[in-house]
RNA sequence: GCCGAGGUGGCGGAAUCGGUAGACGCAGCGGAUUCAAAAUCCGCCGCCGCAAGGUGUAAGGGUUCGAGUCCCUUCCUCGGCACCA
């Protein structure tokens, strides 16, 4: 049992209305951190009843206020003060006690569980109606979170449904909705939906709906000073006790006459051995008397250093605000942080499993430093957040003698494809051998099947890898591992290389600047270059896809080799594309881009250039091509002047060959022009 | 069970705001070059069809001039959560 917390759930509610204040976060990320927070309002209200000759109060939470009147007994979980209460002179009820502790913390059993439960011989007081209510142990109440204990309303809650069909006990309706028809038989989704019915066998508050019920109810309990409205938490607070060595220790001394004293500043930090002996057992520190055996910083006696580490998810909480003061020794952070992450870290970048815990620790630590006066206003710690997809890979395998596998890495196998390129079989390349082809799944060690990029760089170079990488799927999205695509990407980079290369033998030019000189297709090319600096730069900065920057790129050196670009204008031309496709694929290609950009620009570093921006100028057209549509379906194209009017775009649309013949004569009911794209007739 | 993301050619994927589905690349096919091969270059490449054309984004329905994209129903895959009162 851990024995230090962190105290996160006093930030539960700004760290779950922040969550809208995070823009840059993927909305799976921030909905998982909202569910986890788990903010619910209900009413807090006791279960008056006298024991052993004492006054006491049995405390729920409900946000079922509503259906108060519907309750006909009361749950509380295995651990609840009651129930071990109850269980002192009923060796049954302890036994089963025991048996809910024990079992059903496996996650996968929950589910299924059968509802169990037991009375406890115990009745408490409903608050509103003083009927007596009697208290089971039930094994689906949870102690840690409300109170431990639950009013149940068999009629309009599905787990006190089932648990009071199985032990025959009451079920009251106290919600209605018209046109349905309640009945003891089985559960129905709308008993328990709260948008639907009001109140009815509920007294005086017969007729409510939900919200004016729970209101009216609310109310009334506060009146008799037994409840009050509550907003509960799913939110626990975070135990950062380890029993082991890995981890920062905590800097509590424990002194028998002053208690626990914490290591004063001057002591700090406080530093792991490491002569350790690590046996897996327990935690090393626990067993070294140098390390525990201290004075009291108080009184100066014998005293015990604490040996419990924190979770190592605290350091990682806020290491990322150390790096803008690295050098600072007597100090967690200082003020350079303020200055440095000043409205968060522009840019972090992690796995989507660390969605929960890592991310929302590191959000309560920024608050926490904000507040003790460490970090100025910096508030949360990361403005944009990219969360990155698993690599998966093929398996492949042979089933050995009693059905064991025995995993091959995909390095080792060859992969026979028919003529349509579909893999058929695979045999292993040391034996010749067939192998069986397994799924796609996440590379594992238990499965073989990782691929070490080494074997790419070796063969490649590191660019084609990166190149790769990056051009096979967006990084959010898993990627599958195949080196199929690896060639492409190489093949790309020679010929760009080569492309470089023969520019550069013909004598080097300046870059072209303007239009002026250009002839139509020329023209063409570069408002293509200048469309595609625009692409690029929104793919990297905004959209984070960096694949269709890639292809992007691709697709200028493919309009740049069917461009004729002999004459002076042209040769500009060329030097102008090849400098700003260089500069685009530089953060991918760092060695061969500055080596050609080296060739362009002798002397000049790639890697301090601006990014080129795209000239609006260039982008401008005389003329533009128009999908023709007929009833929405493609039917050929027509050429416009860029400023022509609605009237004389549908002119030549009806005109066209293909309108002509698909219209067969008949007048258009309708056309329909989106300005820059297409004209759909509809016939 | 609940929440979320997704399902597009043989493959990875593109289509950013409802506007030409399949960009870019891999694989494949045909050709050029070569003594031959590698490399390179040119062309083809969803499916049916000789073609005209039809059809096609998991399945079915709907909204719209127009749907991969929006709505409803169903199926499947992946990720997260797990009786949260």
């Amino acid at each position: 049992i851990p024995m230090y917390y962190m105290k996160i759930t006093a930030y539960a509610e700004e760290l779950l209305s922040e969550l809208d204040k995070l823009p840059g976060w993927p909305e799976q990320v921030r909905l998982m951190q909202k569910n986890w927070i788990g903010k619910s309002t209900g009413v807090r209200f006791a279960f008056p009843f006298e024991l052993d000759g004492k006054a006491e109060k049995l405390w729920v939470f409900t946000t079922r206020a509503d259906t108060i009147m519907g309750v006909t007994f009361c749950a509380v979980a295995a651990e609840h003060p009651l129930a071990t209460r109850a269980a002192e002179n009923n060796p049954e009820l302890a036994a089963f006690i025991e048996e809910c502790k024990k079992g059903g913390v496996a996650e996968a059993d929950l589910a299924t569980m059968e509802k169990k439960g037991m009375p406890t011989g115990i009745f408490v007081e409903h608050p509103l109606t003083g009927e007596k209510v009697e208290v089971w142990v039930g094994n689906y109440v949870l102690m840690g979170y409300g109170e431990g204990a639950v009013m149940a309303v068999p009629a309009h809650d599905e787990r006190d449904f089932a648990f009071a069909k199985k032990y025959g006990l009451a079920i009251k309706q106290v919600i209605a909705a018209e046109g349905q028809e309640f009945s003891l038989d089985g559960w129905q989704e709308w008993y328990g939906d709260k948008t639907r019915g009001s109140c009815v066998n509920s007294g005086k508050y017969d007729g409510l709906a939900y919200d004016a019920a729970v209101d009216a109810i609310a109310a009334d309990l506060a009146a008799k000073g037994l409840g009050e409205k509550k907003v509960q938490f799913r939110l626990r607070d975070w135990g950062i006790s380890r029993q082991r060595y890995w981890g920062c220790p905590i800097p509590i001394i424990h002194c028998p006459t002053c208690g626990d004293v914490p290591v004063p500043d001057e002591q700090l930090p406080v530093v792991l051995p490491e002569n350790v002996e690590i046996t897996g057992a327990g935690s090393p520190l626990a067993r070294m008397p140098e390390f525990y055996e201290t004075t009291c910083p108080q009184c100066g006696g014998k005293a015990k250093r604490e040996t419990d580490t924190m979770d190592t998810f605290v350091e990682s909480s806020w290491y990322f605000l150390r790096y803008a003061c690295t050098d600072n020794a007597t100090a967690m952070v200082d003020e350079r942080v303020a200055y440095w992450c000043k409205g968060g870290i522009d840019q972090y970048i992690g796995g989507i499993e660390h969605a929960i815990l890592h991310l929302l620790y590191s959000r309560f630590f920024t608050k926490l430093m904000r507040d003790v006066g460490l970090i100025g206003d910096l508030g949360e710690p990361f403005a944009n957040l990219l969360t990155q997809g698993m690599v998966v890979a093929p398996t492949f395998y042979r089933e050995l003698d009693g059905g064991k596998k025995q995993w091959i890495n995909p390095a080792d196998v060859d992969v026979v494809t028919d003529e349509r390129g579909r893999p058929t079989g695979a045999t292993l390349r040391a034996d010749g051998q067939p192998v069986v082809i397994g799924g796609t799944e996440k590379m594992s060690k238990s499965k073989n099947n990782g691929v070490d990029p080494q074997a790419l760089i070796d063969q490649y170079g590191a660019d084609t890898a990166r190149l790769f990488i990056m051009f096979a799927s967006p990084p959010d999205q898993s990627l599958e591992w195949s080196d199929a695509g690896v060639e492409g990407a190489f093949r790309f980079l020679r010929r760009l290389w080569k492309t470089v290369y023969d520019h550069v033998q013909a004598g080097l030019v300046a870059a072209c600047t303007g239009n002026n000189a250009l002839s139509s297709a020329q023209a063409d090319l570069r408002r293509k270059l200048h469309q595609t600096l625009g692409k690029v730069a929104d793919d990297y900065g905004r959209r984070k896809q960096f694949n269709t920057a890639i292809a992007a790129v691709m697709e200028l050196l493919n309009a740049y080799d069917k461009c004729d670009l002999a004459d002076a204008a042209g040769r500009a031309l060329a030097q102008e594309v090849l400098e700003s496709a260089v500069l685009m694929l530089f953060p991918i290609v760092p060695h061969i881009g500055q080596a050609l950009y080296d060739e362009l620009k002798p002397g000049q570093d790639a890697g301090k250039q601006a990014f080129p921006k795209a000239d609006p100028a260039a982008l401008v057209q005389s003329e533009i091509e128009l999908v023709v549509q007929v009833n929405g379906k493609h039917r050929g194209s027509i050429r416009v002047a860029a400023d022509a009017d609605k009237a004389a775009i549908e002119a030549a649309a009806l005109a066209s060959e293909g309108a002509v013949k698909f219209m067969e004569g008949k007048p258009a009911k309708k056309v329909v022009v989106v300005p820059g794209r297409l004209v759909n007739i509809v016939a």
